[in-house]
DNA sequence: ATGCTGTAAACTGTCAACAGTTTGAGTTTC
DNA sequence: GAAACTCAAACTGTTGACAGTTTACAGCAT
């Protein structure tokens, strides 16, 4: 019985839970850009399925705060406003600054080496001047820091606003100053870390947000007091 | 034409979204208990709709975490564990910490006087040892904190945490002591905002979170050192 | 009595069809 | 030429039905 397993997996999983994947793939790769109408039809048929778990996946991208509903005029991608932009770094950064605090009392040596590692990773990513891969390892740094912080809550509220945050159409290009700068955060933020100190493993935390906002605003040329 | 009004009710919202905020009712006031499972045919016969809307609403109520869907075994209103209430109960205090700072940066006189009011209905359900009014002034107070700061990402991720938090069996019966406790934290919170101190102010939530947990572990008789 | 097996009822997952609304092209009117 | 109207196509909201799975119970063996 070798062939045992992909029926299984089928028969695990449902349709909707499986649209809804899909579909949230689509968003946060920018198949479907914010904006867009999301044709329940097209997408049926695309997928091999019927409207009803289409629906019922959209229902739950609508709660996840990646898609909008309008009655009687369809679903469509989100589109989020600079303020509410910031709005969601904010409250990153909150949950970031959190961690960092519970991490700086309780972590062990082979999670302050991984992290390590991730801000020497980053490092030469600056150093080739790939945006790219710091983009990348910088969100490894940072759900390296929700996991290791031992609140699921916190990483799941977390991932839940790194997804909705990838709907803002401006992708951020940092420029190697800016990724320079934000690693001497992290940097930081491990030093506190590492010290124990949770009050300043906050602060790090805090004044990472604080320039993720300040390098946000300056990638799209909009000036702080502007806000 | 004097019955029109229910018809555009119906048309301008969907069925899904009245069935959820339904569902979300009983849920919340315990006519559906944790751990209980809802049955999609008598659910959609009690509301007279048909499934589909049911099944849409609670695919959405499952992201917003208040319902668990087994696979081809139903929904179950969601049961949370200790260690999760305490996780939910400390994301509710960041935020909390969050607003009163910038409370303490930037409020209104009336917003002030507001704060000071409903701190003086709570002494007042303290005296006359109503737990019941002094839960839902709480409530107020801390929506009211919400509302002010002026960040309405915050105070959305704030409402679901507090919905979610109705999960718990325990309804939390504070003793007059506890609620004497918790009134003089929301006191120096407010002191902290007077004195437009953002730093104190947060620090004054903090205490409010840790305060509040203790509480809570105290009114289900467990040791904080268990956890 | 106790445990196992088979069967039927109940229920979930999925689909296809119907009803009502929106949208846009084409036509008419001013 | 522009605005208003008409009407059909397209699409969403909703429903009812079908297929497959789970569950509970009765019957049987031990």
């Amino acid at each position: 019985m070798l062939h045992t397993q992909p029926i299984d997996i089928v028969r695990t999983q449902s349709l909707t839970s499986l649209v809804q994947r899909e579909v949230e793939r689509l968003i946060l790769t920018g198949e479907l850009a914010p904006g867009e109408r999301i044709n329940e039809q097209h997408l049926a048929a695309r997928l091999r399925v019927s409207r009803g778990p289409v629906r019922e996946a959209l229902r739950g991208l609508e709660k996840a705060r990646l898609v909008e509903a309008r009655v009687n005029r369809g679903v469509y991608v989100r589109e989020i406003s600079v303020e509410q932009a910031l709005e969601i770094s904010e409250m990153r950064g909150l949950i970031t600054g959190y961690v960092c605090a519970r991490l700086a009392a309780a972590s062990t040596a082979e999670q302050r080496a991984h992290l390590a590692q991730l801000i020497e990773d980053m490092d030469a990513a600056i150093t080739a001047n790939d945006a790219q891969a710091y983009y990348e390892q910088n969100l490894a740094f940072h759900d390296a820091l929700m996991d290791y912080a031992g609140n699921a809550r916190a990483k799941e509220m977390y991932d839940a606003l790194v997804k909705e945050s990838h709907l803002t159409r401006r992708k951020s290009l940092f420029s190697a100053r800016a990724m320079a700068e934000s690693n001497a955060e992290h940097r930081m933020i491990l030093d506190a870390i590492r010290t124990g100190d949770a009050a300043a493993a906050r602060a790090a935390g805090e004044a990472h947000i604080v320039g993720g906002k300040r390098r946000f605003l300056d990638a799209i040329g909009v000036a702080e007091t502007a806000i």
